[in-house]
DNA sequence: TCCTATTGTGACATTTGCGTGACGAGCCTT
DNA sequence: AAGGCTCGTCACGCAAATGTCACAATAGGA
């Protein structure tokens, strides 16, 4: 389930650690942004939006641990995880990192492996994904936190994809989805599949909820679909 | 907001120190017990059931690893949540800290407010809920206070990791976890471990319950897995 | 009614995710 | 030192899931 990889920030001021970073986290996978000082940093943040940051202890400028500290202060960018670099020897400055709202706290030099568990481990701690209520529907129930659909009690066996598109149709019923918006909010924005895919996953759909509920998933003929109680 | 504040052993051998852990921890809201050598903090264990315990590193006698390591070897004491205490410049050893089965690990001098924040954080994910029933779905039975699994009377036998990720099914049934989650939940957050680990220990577990109790643990593909009595 | 644009449906090749056995490292007991 | 145990990791293979196509079915306008 590799959605987009994530996106890392890495601010550094020497431009051969970042690369060296950069690459390590690229082959787990991530998405790397650069930044040699606060105001570069500051940017990328507001411009690319990235799903966490890996910032040195020291930095020409604002230091680190002050850049965090105000980080943690603004609320658009407070919940923004933080793993802070130091050298070694710098051990001292550790409980104010952590104070300063760094998630947590690697010591150079390190290992790639090391790196990548650690960000590993703070993204998964910062994504917890949001109340989510089952959801029935005249005897169809989805249930986000077993991950499970019933239809009167039954469970309904759908691959995930269908999951989704059921999911996204029992949240925003009675409205007329065209293939491309469907393919926006379920598969996400960026992958290129054929419209007509769309159907085939509709048709998969219908036929897992079977007689009973297939005619919640209606056809907007020359537009979409619809998820919809009242018969059309 | 939970029951009664928690009891929590600090385990050091200079007399202000434990004062000034116990003063900061007091006014957090928890009971303090205090020791000063391996073996009072034995004696305190047994007697006083603390909920956790702050372990300094260098002990008189037996070090602090070495009691650690033997707190988690006994099934009594094994899920006793330990968190080290060390001074500064000893961070090579954090590894074998954690190895030895601390929970998580803090570097002298270190902030009343962090102390607080990582101790709250251990409680959190080490005993949702305080006393320990026999939990018995569909004739497989999980004995806490014995640290035993039975079907239909049978022992079988597992492993501590197995056992911790069955113990963790049986009070958290029905839901559906992905494999980052059971890392957090089963092993603790601080410890970096690849996520298809999950699975082995998953097919460890099954094997272990055999034909009979293997489908209680089903997979969700594309999310994770679900301890559920009810067919897939 | 016929025609055409649009959608339904089954089949297919490919991709992805998971089950599984094996292996080596570390720890504990002997 | 040796042997057993548990653990984390890997590589391989299978089965589910996916995306695409070709063709059938359908609706709606002329």
């Amino acid at each position: 389930m590799t959605k987009a990889g994530k996106t890392v920030l890495i601010v550094d001021d020497e431009a051969p650690i970042r690369e060296m970073i950069a690459v390590a986290l690229e082959m787990a996978g991530y998405e790397c942004l650069e930044a040699a000082n606060v105001q570069e940093a500051h940017a990328q943040i507001i411009d690319r939006k990235p799903d966490m940051i890996l910032l040195d202890w020291m930095l020409p400028g604002t230091s680190g641990v002050e850049f965090a500290r105000r980080l943690k202060r603004e609320d658009r960018t407070a919940e923004l995880p933080i793993i802070m670099l130091t050298a070694k020897g710098e051990e001292d400055n550790k409980v104010q990192g952590l104070e300063a709202g760094a998630d947590d706290y690697i010591t150079k030099p390190f290992s790639p492996r090391e790196l990548v568990a650690r960000l590993k481990a703070v993204l998964r701690r910062s994504t917890p994904q949001g109340i989510e209520e089952p959801i029935e529907v005249s005897g169809l129930m989805l249930d986000p936190v077993c991950h499970r659909v019933t239809a009167h009690g039954d469970p309904i066996d759908i691959g995930p994809t269908e999951y989704r598109l059921l999911q996204f149709f029992m949240t925003h019923q009675e409205r007329a989805y065209s293939r491309a918006q469907l393919l926006d909010q379920v598969w996400g924005g960026n992958v290129y599949v054929e419209e007509r895919t769309v159907d085939v996953h509709i048709r998969r759909l219908r036929k897992a909820l079977g007689e009973s509920h297939e005619q919640l998933i209606q056809t907007v003929r020359g537009t979409g679909y619809r998820f919809s109680t009242k018969a059309s």
